[in-house]
DNA sequence: TATTATTGGTCAACATAACTGACATAAATT
DNA sequence: AATTTATGTCAGTTATGTTGACCAATAATA
């Protein structure tokens, strides 16, 4: 369809399609979050344990700061969650070497093991609706979710892994 | 390159497509209520509070089950911010006709007003997106997303408004 | 070297949004 | 008449966030 199509259309299916695109975002968060969270009750972990081990796992020797500007929450908050972990041997922490003060947070066997179930439930609503819909599908949603991003989030960027051929 | 080595980079590479897709969900979730909870906490209210009135606009006369199973809290959690809602004067509600048990709820003139505030703040987010990444972009995200919902889910169906063309 | 900035932690108090369980009421349905 | 449904309410708990104040170690810099 034609960008004057849309025009024409008028402003009522924009703003149609507009809340459809808000609609689908909360209902598919709330779905794809509650399986994981579902696990987690039954070992006495939450939402923010499963960030903390979901964003270490991706980046062992994170440090503190890093989760922070990634997680948007205060460090009090984070302490208590991280200290949790940490507690129960999720976690395990070594000082950092160029900087002493730095707190480099990875996975035990224990967390690892955690965070490959929690993840391996994740990916395979992922898989379903990639299969599904098609690779066409998979860039539009991916182009469009950046999108929604604050441009200014460095710590995001710091995740991107190169893509083949500089996509 | 050996085959078991196509494969194996095969695995590697949907792996890291499907973590990307839980990422940016994280980080678009993250963003995209940020902004109108600024605005909420200024007035104090929260999510919670966006989520009803949010909501109650989209389907007038909208039922208290309704409402829980779109949310799929509790009945008590809705009822504190129901509460403070109708008596801030936000929401009105009347009794059911055909059922008398039912309260119907709606948004008030007040309500309607800071509906519309916080979608327009929503929506111009989703308006960006989509206008950068275009029309086919939007139809993938839209399809995706859709996939990523427990089809099980009757609640959402009630608010599928008819698209054009039975599409 | 002295000063300042950064990285991180800690304590205390509080707010919000969820939960569970138990029980109550009125209206509708069987 | 008995049961189910829609909703409410009381009480207590948990998870996750917030502010504010303050401290310590280390790194970077004037």
């Amino acid at each position: 369809m034609k960008p004057s199509q849309h025009i024409q259309k008028g402003l009522f299916l924009r703003k149609q399609e507009l809340r459809k695109g808000i609609e689908l975002l909360f209902f598919a968060y709330r779905d794809f979050t509650n399986e994981a969270d579902e696990l987690l009750s039954k070992i006495g972990l939450g939402r923010a344990h499963h960030r903390v081990i979901y964003f270490v796992g991706r980046k062992p020797n994170m440090t503190v700061s890093q989760l922070l500007a990634i997680l948007k929450i205060t460090k009090q908050s984070l302490s208590r969650v991280l200290s949790h972990l940490l507690e129960e041997g999720y976690i395990e922490q070594t000082k950092g070497a160029r900087d002493k003060r730095q707190r480099l947070l990875s996975l035990t066997a224990k967390g690892t093991e955690l965070e490959a179930q929690l993840t391996e439930l994740q990916c395979r609503r992922f898989a379903k609706a990639y299969g599904e819909k098609g690779v066409e599908a998979v860039n539009g949603f991916q182009e469009i979710l950046a999108s929604l991003i604050n441009d200014d989030d460095h710590a995001r960027q710091m995740l991107q892994t190169p893509m083949i051929k500089g996509k």
